[in-house]
DNA sequence: AAGCCGGGGTC
DNA sequence: GACCCAGGCTT
């Protein structure tokens, strides 16, 4: 069998082997008795970064608090709000109070019944109109949420990182190739989620009893716990940076990066690194040359510090300008070269350290 | 495109 | 302690 057709074999079986496995496997849901938009759209946004097992006891307590629309359209906001506490992202609440007022009082309690209409409700995005347009209203549109990330990418090996706008295009098209081979739409959508949710799971998907195992790229070759590919975000790195600039006969001494590290290949004044906000000088710190140096000059006024922000670090940078006598004794600390301002303006070097030479020289 | 919003379960 | 959860809104 060659590549094409064996894509095309798993692409239409896909949904069907889902919503068989689904009619299995399904748990018992609340919401799964019910076709009425209103509650589908309840349980859709409870359950909105929330798992079933949390959301669960609040879709009881929601429905039967506010038994229609209209009902929740003249709640209490506070009272509301008070039903939301502990389930987090409180501005769902908030949204569903205001999308509840909105399809009572200027859609005279008509809910939206397509995916594009449903997407206008304030609180309902992609994945929710998608929800409520297939289980309520029987439209042929995927639902893309976690889950569905987490069995595409394994299915189909995709390595995008999901973090992506072009991936999330990715996904999207694909879902929507699946779910044209869908027996029902409604039930595809709960299948892949629920197949997510409680067999390929993020941490110890079953593989061995898996009904996709022979279509599956990454059971195939091994990779199931390495998709999906999600960047995680990396915390923002404080760095600590004291500059020394030694200038004698009207010349800064400075250095090219080499290291691989930020601004590499670019000039910047001899440095001293800290793990915080020490005072590299003031706690001797100095390696030998530098010292050396430092005991010949005077301190050209006040320290500048100045904070430049990277996208992944924040460097505050202290810089110290070191007036030195012509002929300074001994060598230049390992890399310094000297170099006249006009040298200087033709070196590249980061924005931080242009604009402290800015600063410094106008 | 990135930041923000949250409490809770799981390993 | 990190990751993730039937995501969406704002900037």
């Amino acid at each position: 069998m060659n590549w094409l057709s064996d894509l095309n074999t798993i692409e239409t079986s896909f949904a069907p082997i889902l919503e068989q496995w689904y009619s299995v496997h399904k748990r018992d849901l609340p919401w799964r008795h019910t076709r009425d938009p209103y509650r589908i759209w309840l349980s859709e946004v409870i359950l909105q970064q929330t798992r079933v097992a949390q959301g669960k006891p609040y879709y009881e307590r929601f429905v039967d608090a506010y038994a229609t629309v209209a009902d929740l359209a003249q709640a209490d906001e506070r009272e509301l709000l008070r039903l939301w506490q502990g389930l987090g992202y409180y501005s769902r609440a908030r949204n569903l109070h205001q999308t509840a007022r909105y399809v009572t009082l200027q859609l005279e309690g008509k809910f939206p019944d397509t995916y594009q209409d449903l997407l206008k409700m304030k609180g309902i995005g992609s994945y929710t109109a998608a929800a409520i347009a297939s289980f309520a209203f029987g439209e042929r549109v995927p639902v893309v949420d976690g889950n569905v990330y987490r069995v595409l990418a394994r299915v189909f090996g995709i390595e995008e990182d999901i973090t992506t706008t072009t991936a999330k295009k990715t996904f999207a098209a694909l879902a929507n190739r699946l779910i044209q081979s869908a027996d029902d739409p409604a039930t595809y959508n709960q299948a892949i989620m629920e197949f997510g949710a409680i067999h390929c799971t993020p941490v110890a998907p079953d593989c061995l009893l898996c009904p996709l195992q022979q279509g599956c790229v990454a059971y195939l070759t091994g990779r199931q716990h390495q998709l999906p590919v999600k960047a995680k975000k990396a915390p923002v790195r404080e760095r600590f940076f004291t500059y020394l600039i030694f200038r004698s006969k009207g010349k800064l001494a400075l250095r090219e990066r080499k290291a691989k590290d930020v601004w590499q290949n670019l000039h910047d004044f001899y440095l001293l690194e800290t793990e915080d906000h020490q005072d590299a000088l003031q706690d001797l710190l100095l390696p030998e040359a530098a010292l050396n140096l430092v005991q010949q000059g005077v301190m050209a006024g006040l320290p500048v510090e100045s904070v430049q922000l990277l996208s992944h670090q924040r460097i505050r940078a202290k810089f110290y300008l070191i007036d030195l006598p012509d002929e300074p004794t001994g060598s230049l600390p390992t890399d310094l070269h000297w170099f006249t301002i006009d040298e200087i303006n033709d070196l590249p070097k980061p924005v931080l350290i242009t604009n402290y030479l800015e600063n410094l020289f106008g």
